[in-house]
DNA sequence: CCAAAAGTGTTGAGTATACACCCATGA
DNA sequence: TCATGGGTGTATACTCAACACTTTTGG
């Protein structure tokens, strides 16, 4: 129930209940945002390198503590911000993580969550705390900071079970996007090869795109450009 | 990356920041248990009469704060244990809450967890923190504490989305049953009737229970009693 | 006219659904 | 013997996966 004003035989505040500053010690709260983009390589995640504390040097994903009066996207986003200058990614809490020796420091407990843009390019500088970032492929990332590695593992398998039954890929694309291209991103994320005709029959008959006007032109046969007739995240009704 | 240890421009402690009790104001950790059981009413959620605090008299889920060196999934297990003498429920974490103004005490973080058990007649009694405890026929909830209602949402989503997926039926259910009881638990979750055939079939496809030698004795035709090959809760491989 | 990517249908297998009767037992 | 819940099979509709050729453009 998250009352702090009610204590049970084990949980007695020192002396006096009401003044809040007197209270015992207690675990932070962090957030972590594991954050991706579909690039060259696939699935690819963004990782910062650690400036100082005991993991320097160490990669790891953008986060920082909540603050009071914060909530926790906006923790969330503040965090991919600091670290990356996005300011409109997609983001959806993921699961939070608490065991106490998940950093050495002090007792933490952190709120993963995933974060989704539509193309690597667009992160920006990072913040002093740390002293660099790049992208990794997903599937080979390096040693991580904390339990970062068990993040990614859950962000992973969230994007991929959620492919299947939301529009979610629409965080993953541009407006206005090839079939050839969002086929990419579904076979970037689920790591393996779609049948071009079954997936254009399985998209359409989910009803998520909109034909745009416009035709991509390049080299060869000018391709039809689709937006999603929906940029927010939802759950497809299956019939 | 949740280190306590590193700080940014806009997050600095007031002067040494190698001294924890230094740092400055922080929202507290909390854990809330919506615990679930399958009875006459169909699927029954076991809610808590608060005692004393600014919510006293409304109803709420088991839930407390989280101690430094406690698992999330600890503090969850133990305030279940205050709140219904439970020691051996299912537990899962699913979601975590922080608007700040959903305790009005003070910023108060909640990660919530889903219980389950066999029988709505374990529960025992509760702490002094609660003026007592029933249950509820889940889609009937009075008004309840906090953004517990919101919870109280995510978790039945939660549970009927995995009945479908995952063997997590063994949790509703005692080591051995019969189908009827197995369906029964199905379509309480679920809120529909189910083809006993086709149902059957379904649950035998899946590969997850195993037929007990013994026989269920009741006023009419004995049933073949069942029980689940794995009693820890696994995803279904579809194939 | 050639290279390269875009676009398009059909068939077969397997899965899901609808549906009704006989069985075994205790009272 | 009857009332009650336990247990079983089939026919059909639908969904999903496999598969290859034609079209359009730029160079």
């Amino acid at each position: 129930m998250a009352d702090a004003g009610e204590f049970t035989i084990e949980n007695r505040p020192p002396a006096n209940a009401t003044h809040e500053a007197a209270a015992i010690a207690r675990p932070k709260v962090a957030v972590d945002t594991v954050l991706f983009a579909v690039g060259g390589r696939g699935l690819e995640c963004y990782l910062l390198q650690l400036a100082s504390g005991p993991n320097a040097g160490k990669w790891a994903f953008a986060g920082g503590l909540v603050r009071v009066g914060e909530t926790l996207d906006g923790a969330a986003r503040r965090a991919l911000r600091d670290a990356s200058a996005l300011t409109d990614a997609y983001l959806e809490q993921l699961f939070s993580f608490g065991d106490p020796s998940r950093d050495p420091t002090s007792h933490v407990v952190s709120v993963a969550y995933m974060a989704l843009i539509d193309n690597p390019k667009r992160v920006g500088a990072a913040s002093a705390k740390y002293s660099g970032g790049r992208w990794f492929a997903a599937g080979d990332l390096p040693e991580l900071a904390y339990d970062h590695s068990l993040m990614a593992g859950y962000a992973v398998a969230r994007l991929r079970a959620k492919l299947e039954y939301t529009n979610i890929a629409c965080a993953l694309l541009p407006p206005s996007f090839t079939f050839a291209e969002l086929e990419e991103v579904y076979a970037a994320v689920l790591e393996r090869p779609l049948d071009r005709r079954n997936f254009r029959r399985r998209i359409m008959a989910m009803d998520l795109l909109r034909r745009t006007p416009e035709q991509r032109r390049g080299a060869h046969r000018p391709a039809a450009l689709y937006a999603f007739k929906h940029r927010s995240v939802r759950a497809i009704q299956m019939l």
